[in-house]
DNA sequence: TCCATATAGTACGATTTCGTATCATATATA
DNA sequence: TATATATGATACGAAATCGTACTATATGGA
């Protein structure tokens, strides 16, 4: 009889994407728990972004930042609008583009959101250290940015 | 003014959530890519735990496993029963649950989805080595155990 | 035994995700 | 300039996710 089992190897890398699945799962349900408004993990994300790396980005930009689809950012985004936590202006340079900015109300939200996750990362650092965290974040980084390489372009 | 930003330490932690959630996002779109059937992410985990751990589980112990709600669960076996993937046998010692099996339609599933992902996991491996791989999981598992303990019970 | 409570699983519905199709505008080429 | 093609964004619909509520069975205590 065949041997049913992968080499090695793959085992390997599949034991690895399946932590790196389960750790999504576990953070976002945390994140969403403690989140008292609906504020969801991918509202955050893009907040967060904006203030970050500033705004006035076009929602393409930010979609491709979080490898996603565009249409998912775009559903993402109309809440964010809908919830005026964010602002889409027409992009002067491009007429069928827009330009994401977040808003006062925004800031706030982000913030709120930042203070309300404050214990919690509290709770994660005596145990799993903050060198612990750096000393992941090479290898991740270099994972992440091979699939983005080999990816079809979002 | 007030100082808008997080402690370095909790920007850290973001950064490694952050990263995590897109390279799980972009591991499971490159995943469902490659896969000709229907097969998803999900289903394909459920099929190699049920092979790697052995069949005639739960459904809870195999929610549990992979630390998503029981509903969710409920649907992704659903499907695989739908596809004969898979069966569901009453649970001989507790008339309220069932135990899972992995069909020999299952298996072949399993296999040919490990084929297809073979070249996948061959193109990765000259960039990300096996090494790296098995300098994360320690870190990543710790951090994974972490949020388990931390989380409400399932 | 009888009853209260706990647990396994599913039905259902709200929301999210995301692929396809579409529209509007931009850019390139003749 | 005129036309073809490419691109930013959204509408729409199918499928996945997951919380609430429910049913059926199990378990523990009076």
């Amino acid at each position: 009889m065949p041997n049913s089992d992968p080499p090695s190897d793959t085992r390997l890398m599949f034991e690895l994407f399946n932590e790196i699945g389960i750790i999504e799962q576990l953070s976002r349900t945390a994140f969403e728990a403690v989140m008292t408004d609906g504020m969801t993990l991918p509202q955050f994300s893009v907040l967060n972004h904006l203030v970050r790396v500033g705004d006035g980005r076009t929602p393409l930009a930010i979609a491709r930042a979080f490898q996603v689809p565009k249409t998912s950012m775009s559903h993402t985004l109309a809440k964010l609008d809908q919830a005026d936590l964010i602002e889409m202006r027409p992009n002067p340079e491009d007429g069928r583009g827009k330009l994401v900015f977040i808003t006062a109300k925004g800031r706030a939200a982000r913030e709120s959101a930042i203070h309300a996750l404050a214990p919690e990362i509290a709770q994660i650092l005596p145990v799993f250290t903050v060198q612990e965290a750096a000393a992941l974040l090479p290898g991740l980084r270099k994972l992440r940015e091979f699939l983005d390489k080999a990816r079809d372009p979002l």
